[in-house]
DNA sequence: TCACTGTATATCGATACAGTCAATTTTATT
DNA sequence: AATAAAATTGACTGTATCGATATACAGTGA
């Protein structure tokens, strides 16, 4: 049974920086378009309007939070979502601002 | 029901900043300080270790992403938690950074 | 080995923001 | 009014990082 105890920077300094992870609005579109199914580097960069380079980068950071699969296969490289936990993320956080947004407006926030 | 659609650029801005929210170590103390529930502006400076002027300008950012509750009494300011969502967020990401550190340590990360 | 494709990296300009210090506002007290 | 206490705001600095361009690297086939 897990015990609650006060963080230490230290924790908090790595539970924010997880948390950077999913706020860039690229490393989102990222995310979204990978829930389809595993796609290469250049499906993504096809889908998305940024460099490869950009893309590439992104990736890297989302492959070394751990949310992401690599696969290679000859010379392309396959991502795909390896953590459950990102579509719960973002569920909570787009059920969140869709009841925001329905006093206002009438988007609907999903990834 | 709720329809699943691919988001365009403005939704996933809005969605990453609310991520941004989460991704500052000292904003993640106070929340964890919150936890306990109410305090003063004081109060919370007085259980962190960065200066008054900070507080208040995290403690802003947090009130304006509508995560936080603020109360005037006399010359003092007191902040709680408005949104049950916070605690969600966290379990989920800190069950998530436990799962991990397990394999390494024995560092409980809980907010 | 050479050329080609797909991916990754190096570097850079521009921007965003945490944190600090000083000044200011706000409320209460005398 | 004047003062004090609590909190906010503004100007500034240093750091981090997004996105772009150019280049390098890895794998494949001729």
């Amino acid at each position: 049974m897990a015990q609650t105890t006060e963080l230490d920077r230290q924790s908090l300094v790595k539970i924010a920086s997880f948390f950077k992870v999913f706020a860039e609005p690229t490393r989102l579109a990222i995310l979204q378009m990978l829930r389809r199914g595993p796609a290469s580097v250049n499906d993504i960069v096809a889908s998305l309007s940024t460099s490869q380079a950009n893309i590439s980068k992104q990736l890297k950071t989302l492959y070394e939070a751990d949310l992401l699969i690599r696969e290679q296969r000859g010379t392309q490289v396959f991502y795909s979502i390896s953590e459950p936990l990102v579509f719960d993320l973002c569920e909570l956080v787009c059920s969140k601002l869709n009841r925001r947004a329905r006093a206002e407006s009438s988007i609907v926030y999903e990834i």
